[in-house]
DNA sequence: TTGCATCCGGTACCCAGGTACAGGCTTACC
DNA sequence: GGTAAGCCTGTACCTGGGTACCGGATGCAA
């Protein structure tokens, strides 16, 4: 349970808090993912306490393969009036584009198992038997946005 | 079948039959994955024709996810007389990311799945019930080499 | 031998996502 | 009120993997 509001955080506490470097902070407000907060008189910032969770979020966010433009559009989103099914489907583009880099994953690990398996020992002259290195054209397949895994 | 060992290819053959850049053979070259290649007399690069082949290796390299320092080292390390169980040791290490990255993409993929099943419409202030949303704590584990997923 | 495609080296720039540093002001605590 | 820690702005730099542009030299075919 959190105290329903302190009286506001400096930029050291929110970073340490949130596990941020402080540039980050900065470089977010730029970036248009943190608002621009309150100041002191003497010109410091000043952090409404809910801004740690605010960063909690943009980390997940970003874990869950969003760039930092689109959780910052996505925030934009949720604070304006149309909440919509805008991140539903923005999610479920991001499912698409997680199962094609989990498929070259795991293609990947299945190429290096039998890189592994098969005692290979060089990758331009391999000696082994049946090297599987010469057959390694996968992961070559078209992903949504272009970006390979 | 390909002509066994023709004079020697030019730049722009090279790059068309390995489907790279013209730009990014100088780039390897620089970065010491390639070697560099014979001169014409006027100094225009004459490549042998395995480059091409070699090229190849090197982006599966990539798509198995190695850098290209770790390949420019697995190169060398295979041209060197010492082969040794070094591509198979590093083929291990890089199956343990991997395993990490799968893990972290499922553990995502799971909970966006549940943002759309439960219809979360904002990322700051969804109203749905159960929202899974401030659970995304997620692929917070450590990976071998720092790197998130 | 002319003319156009290609290549040369060098340098600068691109993307994302930050991080670092300099020089100066503010805040907090004793 | 002194002093150290903390914060300010602005700018530059970093990693990784390339790409683009420039002015000039070459290669090759007709």
């Amino acid at each position: 349970m959190t105290p329903p509001e302190r009286f506001g955080l400096r930029t050291g506490e929110v970073a340490e808090q949130a596990g941020v470097n402080i540039q980050t902070l900065r470089y977010y407000e730029r970036r248009g993912l943190l608002a621009e907060p309150a100041r002191s008189n003497g010109g410091h910032r000043v952090y409404p306490a809910d801004t740690v969770a605010l960063l909690g979020v943009i980390k997940a966010a970003q874990r869950l393969g969003f760039t930092l433009d689109e959780v910052a559009e996505l925030l934009d989103t949720g604070r304006r009036r149309h909440p919509s099914a805008d991140l539903r489907q923005r999610a479920i583009d991001k499912i698409t584009e997680i199962d094609a880099k989990i498929a070259d994953l795991v293609a990947i690990r299945g190429t290096l198992t039998e890189v592994v398996d098969a005692r290979c020992d060089s990758l331009t002259n391999c000696t082994c038997a049946d090297c599987p290195i010469p057959f390694l054209t996968i992961g070559t397949t078209e992903h949504p946005d272009g970006a390979p895994a």
